[in-house]
DNA sequence: TGGCGTTATGAAAACGTTTACATGATAAGC
DNA sequence: GCTTATCATGTAAACGTTTTCATAACGCCA
């Protein structure tokens, strides 16, 4: 069944179809009807080959995840799935890993694919970009690109992305405002965000003339599945004779290890030690105390990302960056007084 | 660039790029390195619609997933992705929800798309299939299905599962062999693994003649990411006078959401209260205690399925159903004696 | 050198749409 | 009733491949 076929059995010519299949206004209401009852009784659907093929374009966009399997990146993916389908655009998913040259041959794999955008959720390095030469500078000016929680000057490049370094410092000096000095800070990842978050806490600390020490910021090196593998890591520390009071988390996952470590030696939360995660996943409701995170609000931040994304592809003028502000939310694994925010805002 | 551009620059027709560009053998070497040297100076790529247009297919795979957020679900599609990803298919994903209707039209979806063939992820309810005009029909002999985790008799659907049954069966007989006997069931899906689930918990309390009570077996109808939800629920039913010593759950969900209920009624686990997940996902090992969870080989599974499915797109002839078993991973929320399956062998 | 099988190449049709342009029909204004 | 603008429809080209079929080139053997 083609549009000949259609056109053939409403006897009129396939242009005409093509008008109604395509809702144009200029069909009269009788003809609409007429090639619509042909349509619906053989069941027909153009073909999107051919429809891309004319139209250069089949109204699908890219994601490169990072890692689909991970809580928060998968959140992520179906808000923009979600998002993007509801406004009639469908979405070829590949999941990169976290290597620069992986990324780039997914990315080339969706411009072969002819994809009207590319969005990536997870782990953006800065690095590559800085040389000027990374994916980004590839991808820019053929099709436009958005980033989950990067901050990108390039034309054609389009971010939404919480202010992790203010939802970090807050969430510092939430914590030494508490009375806790010595925090450990912990993190897997040098991605963009990561390392926002980290001089977040750094600058936090330099707010509060706390000495920055080296062996407080520790990069955990394990899979991000791998809860028992941070407690592992922490009663490491702990027997090298590293002393903290408090443990914050660049992800969730990461403090949840804290608190198993915690249970493991015996050391009491939140007196004794301190724990803030951050993505505020279902980790730490889980999670026995349930941890203080941060929300950063990746429902607001994926749907601006789409509804930017869609306006960008109808030709709109639309802002290139779209920041909004993490939440601390307390929960058992601290004890913030008086109020986290407030304390926070002695900056 | 197209491929008129390259065969002019080659100085050959257009069929002997074309066959240059799809590796037939019947190229001159000469030819073939002149041919490709005028690709790679200008970086041309064919154009992937054209290409659907002649060939019928775009080599894309349509994943169908109920909730791509959900963890363990997202971990099915992540594997899938890969798995297909490295066999030259692209997938094209989409969220369908957990409601009937709202799956045929992403299934609908799919097939205006032209993927080569569906995997269905995640919540494939057999009511519909047994009417015998579910969506299972309506695609099946225009495209193949791929089913995770169901069970259909029906040709062109092929399906790999984790049996189900005897993994809850075994669950609870060891549970029952252990000393208890007032079993909490406590599921929140109807499809049919969770019927196939609870089936086997039924089929163990048979098997060891102990009464199948209906107000231990407790469907639990709110959202998947609200442990704390669960907790309550289980409060609920405590304060309603129900007495239970073990819960088994259909979801690891469900489990931690027991072991948050039992910390806060003070009800030491396992001693007073065992505790069986099912999924052996994240959430087991983030619970405190540890929760003892069934393992359903998802990764092994959702190779198989990818396997199935690339063979069948290939022409080959491949088994309409693959099953594994389930594995039984004891951690902190058990005390099962002597082993696990040994002590479940009783059948 | 002629005949023949094999290999390499080209011409052209096919895939199924969209759309620019042309044209026929209809209505409005005088 | 004639001109003109508007609306409805049809014709044909364009999109960029793959592939069938025909043919040209080549090597081999007698």
């Amino acid at each position: 069944m083609n549009i000949y076929d259609i056109s053939k059995q409403a006897g009129v010519s396939i242009a005409t179809v093509s008008r109604v299949l395509n809702g144009s206004p200029n069909v009269k209401p009788s003809t609409r009807r007429k090639v619509m009852e042909v349509i619906d009784r053989y069941g027909y659907t153009p073909n999107a080959f051919a429809r891309g093929l004319g139209l250069d374009t089949m109204n699908s966009i890219g994601i490169i995840c990072a890692d689909s399997s991970d809580l928060y990146l998968a959140k992520a993916v179906y808000y923009i799935e979600g998002s993007l389908r509801k406004n009639g655009y469908n979405c070829i998913l590949t999941c990169s890993g976290y290597d620069h040259g992986d990324k780039e041959a997914a990315l080339a794999l969706m411009l072969n694919q002819r994809v009207d955008a590319v969005i990536l959720v997870g782990s953006n390095y800065i690095e590559a970009d800085r040389e000027g030469n990374g994916y980004i500078m590839n991808a820019a000016g053929r099709i436009p690109l958005f980033l989950l929680n990067a901050d990108m000057d390039c034309p054609n490049v389009f971010c939404a992305m919480c202010d992790d370094f203010k939802a970090m410092q807050e969430a510092s000096l939430a914590l030494i405002d508490s009375g806790v000095t010595d925090i450990l800070y912990l993190y897997n990842s040098h991605s963009y965000s990561g390392l926002r978050k980290l001089d977040g806490y750094r600058s936090a600390c330099r707010m509060r003339e706390i000495p920055v020490a080296d062996d407080l910021m520790q990069f955990y090196d394990g899979s991000r599945e791998d809860i028992d593998g941070v407690c592992r890591f922490l009663c490491g520390l702990r027997k090298q004779g590293l002393v903290f009071h408090a443990v914050l988390a660049s992800e969730d996952m990461l403090a949840a290890g804290a608190v198993k470590y915690a249970k493991l030696n015996g050391i009491a939360i939140p007196e004794e030690l301190s724990v803030i995660g951050y993505n505020n996943s279902l980790l730490t409701t889980c999670s026995n105390p349930e941890i203080t995170s941060i929300d950063n609000q990746l429902e607001t931040l994926c749907y601006q990302l789409t509804k930017t994304c869609i306006g960008v592809l109808s030709g709109e003028k639309m802002p290139p960056k779209i920041i909004y502000s993490g939440e601390l939310v307390e929960k058992e694994t601290t004890r913030l007084s008086p109020g986290p925010l407030d304390a926070a805002d002695g900056r």
